[in-house]
DNA sequence: CCCCTGCAAGGAGGCACTTTCATGTCACCA
DNA sequence: TGGTGACATGAAAGTGCCTCCTTGCAGGGG
């Protein structure tokens, strides 16, 4: 697993796929998306509405989140002509798709937080020595 | 979904779940992280070894991500007594479970890459404009 | 003697991400 | 009239990640 594009004859996974799958991590990986994803998979929301639900996010991020997510077409986004403007956004249903693999990752952190967070002291306390 | 450590009563996940799925996608999220546990699922490697099967990873970012992941109990460092020094590293079992939520990502993203490649290049000439 | 090997560590610098602050427009309300 | 709301945008500043370079120790080989 390599990020460079070459074809590597070795024991391990071809490389275009690490390179394809560190562009979902990549995509999820910034410190919003996921909160977005999570919030806007029970529904539509409005901008503000969930600037409201998203503790701490600015609105600086929630604009930018939103366009990226928008932009690979996990989201789309609905402008209502009203004044001031209104606008939706709603998960797509390729961003619906992604809510399985993402509850795959949260079961099993779910499951192995306790032993992370145990390697963890364990590590320090031995480190610290 | 919010970054708050605060329960709050809405339709959408717990946040503590929210959380909790952050720590393992800023585990493996990091830039080498995920092409570390790739090379390590087809068995233990030396530290050389795995530096010359990832292309472009600068030796302080080896030493420095196999640490996070030993840290968090995701590989085993074993040190033989030998000169030049030789460690083994290796994935543990709880490094293994995680093969099976990545491939999740992996097998999603490989269905969806040229989709979302599609409505990027969409979103950009629309924006372009 | 010099270079290479293995496996690190420290520090400087560059870059990207995020926050903060200010700004914009228009409608509505007290 | 001024403040508020909705939904942005731009710029500056701070922080963190990563690369690059150098260093360290000991053994082996040309």
């Amino acid at each position: 697993m390599s990020p460079s594009n070459t074809n590597v004859r070795a024991k391990r996974l071809p490389e275009h796929d690490c390179a394809t799958v560190r562009r979902v991590v990549d995509r999820i990986g910034d410190k919003w998306s996921l909160y977005l994803i999570g919030t806007l998979k029970d529904g539509p929301m409005r901008f503000n509405e969930i600037a409201r639900n998203i503790e701490g996010i600015s609105q600086r991020m929630l604009t930018l989140t939103l366009r990226g997510l928008e932009r690979d077409g996990l989201v789309s986004r609905k402008v209502y002509p009203t004044k001031p403007p209104s606008v939706e956004y709603v998960l797509t249903d390729l961003g619906r798709t992604l809510l399985e693999p993402v509850n795959g990752l949260v079961l099993w952190a779910q499951k192995n937080t306790t032993q992370i967070l145990q390697s963890q002291e364990k590590f320090d306390k031995k480190t610290a020595t």
